[in-house]
DNA sequence: GCATCCGTATTTAGATTCAAAATCTAAACT
DNA sequence: AGTTTAGATTTTGAATCTAAATACGGATGC
């Protein structure tokens, strides 16, 4: 109709890749709903083939679930799910920034990574909390881009992708976002000068406290309730 | 033939992927070759459905590449593969000492954990060189699988695989073995006392000397050859 | 009134078919 | 003889089709 789409630059499992882990990370599809073939054969105007591809590659990257003749599921994360997470974040952070800080091009990187600091500044004092997650996002995704290892960049965008299904993340804790910036800005400070051991502590101490912050406020809003159950 | 295929307990998907799989990392295809459908199909006696699903998922896994319209090949890994493999090895161990020497069961990961050293130095008597390598393997295998974050272990045999396609990581080199085993222990050690911080240092330098080693055996068989290429 | 059983409908898993793209072969021209 | 180009073959990517398994719903018996 309007698209009479030139030429397929890209297979049709990649553009059903991208339309549906939009729709699942974007939180219009709720955990545990059931995600089935033949709606979003329709409304992507595409055949079953390449949406059945993607949603078994959005499987492997830990978004959805299969069940063996049963179908595929929207994951409802319980809170060690959230603790692996972000264990796994710690990791890859503390590895990110100590690769870094040992760059030869460290300097650049942290001039990089100090811009996104500074627009997180701009957003603070504005009070666009969304922004300014969008930008604490981007924080981490560029430090996993421009540490130069791809393999660390695909585990922490999964990870992230995976944190998304929880919508609640929103971690509006009052005071919460001045410490966030301070730590990001160690971090940005320890890899400037070069210092790997440095940058890698200020990391995982950025996570730690991140995931301390988070479980209190789970904690308040469910005080009473199941401790394991999806958030 | 003479098997009826009693029940589907499991998906011809999965049964195609642990073929494809160890067909891949046991070294039968080699870095480069190109993958095709058909031969899978007839050797397997499966059709071609769970054939190219399976490829698909080994792709995501890292042990296949995928060209569009071309195909799918054995990737060619670059000593810059080898070094961001090691490079995560390094955060996962650093992350899995930390996590078991922390649990509240550390005691028992450590003594499984030295009963896999305790074979290692069997092996290590009668000089069988191949039975050491698995244990060494097994023993890291171990600690993701007991270190209690799934996502770790998931993403380290991920690494593992993608390890295997170089064939030539035999790293037979002679005063090594002793070296990684003394260094197994110091993660043992670290880990039955619940010292966290010691055991993720004893991990990381572990791995820093696993890849120190085999760079100076790579550099010494192809001393003069391009130094990115494939290994 | 409630539970169980059976039949139907929906949905996935797998097989087969079709078409487009790429590689390979070989002939023809320079 | 070397290069280029045209055709044939192979192989992937996508679409359609069939079968199996599950979920749902109503009817029937207790």
């Amino acid at each position: 109709m309007e698209s009479p789409d030139a030429f397929p630059r890209f297979s049709l499992t990649q553009e059903a890749y991208a339309a549906i882990r939009s729709m699942i990370i974007a939180g219009d599809l709720p955990p545990g709903s059931r995600v089935t073939v033949r709606p979003i054969v329709e409304k992507l105007n595409l055949s079953a083939t390449p949406v059945k591809a993607a949603l078994m590659a959005l499987e492997r990257e830990g978004v959805l679930e299969s069940k063996l003749h049963r179908g595929f599921f929207v994951p409802a994360l319980s809170t060690a799910d959230l603790r692996e997470i972000y264990e796994m974040r710690e990791a890859l952070d503390w590895l990110a920034a100590q690769l870094a800080a040992s760059a030869e091009n460290h300097a650049a990187i942290a001039t990089q990574l100090r811009a996104k600091c500074e627009q997180q500044r701009t957003y603070l004092k504005s009070s666009d909390v969304d922004a300014y997650r969008r930008m604490d996002l981007e924080f981490h995704h560029d430090l996993w881009a421009l540490c130069g290892n791809s393999r660390l960049q695909r585990t922490g965008e999964q990870l992230m992708d995976q944190m998304r299904l929880v919508n609640s993340l929103s971690a509006r804790v009052p005071g919460r976002v001045e410490q966030s910036l301070t730590e990001h800005l160690l971090i940005v400070d320890a890899i400037e000068k070069g210092l790997a051991e440095q940058a890698g502590a200020a990391a995982t101490q950025h996570i730690k406290s991140v995931l301390g912050t988070f479980l209190e406020s789970v904690n308040d809003e469910n005080a009473a309730a199941n401790g394991t159950e999806a958030v």
